[in-house]
DNA sequence: TCAACTATGCAACAAATGTTTCATGGCCGG
DNA sequence: CCGGCCATGAAACATTTGTTGCATAGTTGA
């Protein structure tokens, strides 16, 4: 047997623990290392057969790599890596933002720590998703947004891109009131665009409900796959709004998402949509909505 | 009306299928199908069978889910799963935007561009600007937020946080109606904020310049240091709106800038923010606004 | 009310999984 | 040169996996 207990390996990640224990393994375990190292999602996800056809070595070596490390067997050693991969590791956030007294540069350090998460979770954002989803918004005979409370500035937002081209077929759900939501009007061949995140208000999800029981085309766009006005959605975007603790979840994923797909909806609508354009641009201009641009 | 036909699945995302198709489900089946949504990570690492186990579900249930999808076998559906968890699909850029005319695929391609590229540009946001506008919030009397156009959702947005924690003393300018814009009502000791890009839009400098006229402390978020509303602004926050051709500019940039700014001037009200936006949430709660949360 | 139907849980099934054992081949010290 | 040692690959093992058939409970429509 292995003998000699050489345990006490880094605890702060398998892959560490892989990546220190590499050179004092024997040649081929090295290999195996190497290929667990370079593909660890693979490893994570695929069975240890399929993983040594694909590394060209035997399976018994993943096992005995697995025991080298220090684990039981190769499920033990898979489950380390599985867990260290696992997303939002929403454990220990409650305690963050108390811990440190107001320190002089400690909210410096927060919004920039805030936005690199942000920036990394835009790179997250599906594109196929958002170009099917403007296909659809391009075919609908009307496009319905419903958005509330903090996520209502991303339905105006849209809305307004939309209206610039589309001006008579554009609407937003609820205008004329919280009471009010237009929830009767939806019909096959409109789409209905509802945009939310946890907690998920009531009028948000009343509308998508409404949408799909209606036979429109429904488009979520939502901080979870499990999110209620998903449910039934013909099209769903997902963002990530994780929030920073005793802050607000935020909303730049799901503006990072509006945008480009009222471009891309915008692109597909062609010389009309173009056309369009430029009158409501002309108008704005003759009202002298804008001051003259600086060369 | 609920389709008959309506299948044809969003080829997208196995996630998305799954929750278009939910509604549409036997009981139990959705119950499964919400569990895989919301834990789609144990979905692709873990077995059937535990899943089973923890949604209090037959193992059978997630074979005939797959199924009722379209898939042949829980396998399949896993697979698909796991091919759209797979990190770093960064790759296919290479092809990038230039050259193809409307190709099957060059949306997806620019699509991806645009969000690149507004990551990078979250990166280069001034933390410390940010920092010091906040604290010039903290301490304004009263809180002005001035954005037309599209900037109006970021306006929006902003009010909408800030007024969870001090509701009585901030407001929209122009909420009134396009022709009423507040002009007159600032005043020394109180915040004007501003947003605008090029095109600037004729209301938000008359903003700027009127407050900055009646002393009032002036924060400009825009996306050049040279614009108009920035002039004699005490602090501009500043954005990349670069827009690609033909598309409108972004935003993402400014919304990335206007949720820290909410943040950090909520944690400077400490307690007494705290309890105001208690009190907030829980009337919200009390009238129902928000649906419960799963567990 | 009854029959046809579907949805659901249970248990048995074949296939695939991770592990272990064993035989082989290369390496070093005596 | 040889005997012990370890690394390595192949095959056999028990277990677990995903699946399917069947009986029951629940629902729908005439």
């Amino acid at each position: 047997m292995a003998g000699l207990l050489k345990l006490q390996p880094t605890r702060s990640s398998p892959l560490s623990e892989l990546c220190s224990a590499l050179p004092s393994l024997p040649l081929r375990l090295q290999e195996v290392g190497r290929f667990v190292a370079a593909n660890d999602y693979d490893a994570t996800t695929r069975s240890m057969r399929d993983l040594a056809a694909e590394a060209g070595a035997d399976p018994a070596a993943f096992t005995r790599l697995a025991k080298a490390l220090g684990y039981s067997g190769w499920d033990q050693l898979r489950a380390a890596l599985t867990e260290a991969r696992r997303p939002s590791q929403a454990s220990p956030f409650s305690g963050r933002a108390k811990g440190r007294r107001h320190g002089p540069d400690s909210d410096v350090a927060l919004i920039n720590a805030k936005l690199e998460a942000e920036a990394a979770g835009l790179t997250r954002i599906s594109a196929a998703s958002i170009a099917d989803a403007a296909k659809a918004l391009h075919t609908a005979r009307r496009i319905w947004i419903a958005g509330f409370r903090s996520c209502r500035s991303v339905a105006e937002l849209l809305n307004y891109e939309l209206r610039l081209f589309r001006p008579d077929e554009v609407q937003l759900v609820g205008g004329s009131g919280p009471e009010d939501l237009d929830l009767g009007a939806f019909r096959a061949g409109e789409a209905v665009v509802v945009i939310g995140f946890a907690p998920y208000s009531r009028a948000s999800v009343l509308s998508a409900r409404a949408a799909h029981g209606a036979g429109a085309t429904l488009i979520a766009i939502a901080d979870s796959p499990a999110a209620p006005m998903a449910e039934g959605a013909d099209h769903v975007l997902l963002y990530e709004a994780a929030a920073s603790p005793g802050f607000f979840p935020s909303l730049t994923g799901a503006i990072a998402i509006a945008q480009p797909l009222a471009a891309v909806t915008f692109s597909l609508g062609g010389a009309s949509a173009r056309k369009r354009l430029r009158e409501t641009e002309a108008r704005l201009a003759a009202t002298s909505q804008y001051v003259a641009e600086k060369g």
